[in-house]
DNA sequence: ACCTACTTGCTGACCGCTAGGTAGGTTGGT
DNA sequence: ACCAACCTACCTAGCGGTCAGCAAGTAGGT
C-alpha cells in the first residue's frame, strides 16, 4: 500500500516541454530508420545523428533500445487507429469500398508499412520482444473486423452462412500479402488497385 | 584465349566427400538459425557451434556470411521446387484442391516458412543483398501460376474475363498473409484450414 | 621407395569495428 | 537542494573477416 504523493516538478515548464518534443523527434527518426533497416539493423548512433544529439541522449530519454522500440510502435499504432476506424465505419459491406484508403495511405508514405512488415517479421517467435504485442494487435484487428461484419449481417447486407473469423483473417492476410509484394516490387504491383480487387472479390463473396 | 587444362584433384575422394557433407551440415544449421533469429540476428559463431566446428571453418567453406546466406536460400529453393510443381500439376481449377498440401508441408516443419518470411522482410529494400532474388522469385512464381491458370482457361474450366496476373498476386498474397498470422499466433490459426478456405473462395470466383 | 609440390579441411590467434550501455560532470532552471 | 537534459569519455561484448600453420592425402619425378 502506497500513497501517491503529489510531486512538484523541480524543472521549468520549458525544460519539460523541450524534453517532450525531443522525445517525439527521436521517435520519428527511429521510425524512419527502423522501417528502412529493421530494428536489428539500426544502431542508436544512426538515430542520434539524424536527430542531432548524442547516442547517450537517446538512452537518457528511453533507457534502452528496446524501450525506444516500444515507444515507436505505440506511437504508430496510435496514429493509425483513427484511419482504421474511419475505414471500418459502421461496418457492413460498405467498408470494402473504403479499403483502398489504407493502400493510398501506405503508398503515400512507403516507410510506414515497411516498419510494421519488418518488425512483425523480426518478432515471429514467442521469445521476441514484440511477439506478444503483434499477436494481440492481429487478434484485436481481426475481432474488430468480425464485429463490423456481424453488424452487416444484422442489417442483412452480408450472408449469414459464412465463418466471419476465417473471412476476417483472409482479408487481413490478403492485405498483408499484397503489401509485401508491393514493397518487394513496387513497379510491378499497383497496391491501390490490388486492394480494390481484393475488396471487390470479398464483397461478391459475402454479399447477401 | 586460354585452354582448359585437365585438372586432376590433388585431394582424396574421401576428403572431397567429407567437405561436401560438412557444407550441407553448415547449410542446414544456418537454415535453422536464420529462420529463428534472422540473417542479421544470427552470428557465424552460433552456426559454427551448432555444427561443432570453428567460425573460421564456415568462412573457409563459404568465404563470407553473405555467400552462406545465398547457399542457404538456393538450397531451400531447390528443395521446395518439386512440391510447388506437384501442387500446380497440369494447372487449371484442380490446383486449388492441392493448395493445402503446401500448408501441411509448412506446418510439419515450422522453421522453413519462417526462414523465407523473415528473409523476405529483411530484404525489402533495393540495396538489400537478397532483394533482387526475392523480387525475381515472386515474379517467377506469379508467372508460373498465371500460366497454369491460363491452361485452365483454355480447357474452359476457368472463366476468361478475369485478370490472371492480379488473381495470381492475390492468391500468393493470401497464402503469405495467412502464414504470417499463423507464425505469430499458431494456436489461434489453422493454417491448413485457412489455405483450404482461401482456395475454395478463389475456386468459386474463377470457376467458369 | 622416397621426396617434393600441391590440395583440402580445419584450428587458434588476432584484427578492426560497431554495438548497446554506463559514469560522471555541466548547464540552466525551480 | 533538487531536477531534467544533455555531453564526453569509456567499457565490454560481439561481430565478420584475415592469416599462418598443421594434418592428411594425392600426383608426379627420381
Amino acid at each position: 500500500m502506497s500513497f501517491e504523493i503529489e510531486r512538484k516538478p523541480h524543472a521549468s515548464a520549458d525544460t519539460l516541454e523541450r524534453g517532450r518534443l525531443r522525445r517525439i523527434q527521436i521517435i520519428e527518426a527511429a521510425t524512419q530508420l527502423f522501417a528502412r533497416t529493421g530494428y536489428r539493423g539500426t544502431g542508436l548512433a544512426g538515430i542520434a545523428a539524424e536527430v542531432g544529439v548524442t547516442q547517450a541522449a537517446l538512452l537518457h530519454h528511453f533507457g534502452t533500445k528496446e524501450k525506444l522500440l516500444e515507444a515507436v510502435v505505440r506511437h504508430r499504432s496510435e496514429q493509425d487507429a483513427p484511419l482504421i476506424e474511419r475505414i471500418i465505419g459502421d461496418g457492413g459491406i460498405g467498408m470494402f469500398d473504403r479499403l483502398p484508403l489504407l493502400a493510398e495511405h501506405n503508398v503515400g508514405r512507403p516507410g510506414l508499412s515497411q516498419l510494421f512488415t519488418v518488425l512483425v517479421a523480426e518478432n515471429l517467435l514467442p521469445e521476441d520482444p514484440l511477439h506478444e504485442f503483434f499477436g494481440d494487435r492481429y487478434r484485436a484487428l481481426r475481432d474488430r473486423i468480425v464485429t463490423a461484419l456481424r453488424a452487416g449481417q444484422e442489417r442483412t447486407e452480408i450472408r449469414d452462412d459464412v465463418d466471419l473469423v476465417a473471412v476476417s483473417q483472409r482479408l487481413i492476410a490478403g492485405m498483408d500479402g499484397l503489401q509485401l509484394q508491393w514493397l518487394l516490387n513496387p513497379d510491378d504491383t499497383d497496391l491501390v488497385e490490388g486492394f480494390r480487387e481484393l475488396a471487390e472479390a470479398m464483397r461478391r463473396e459475402l454479399a447477401a
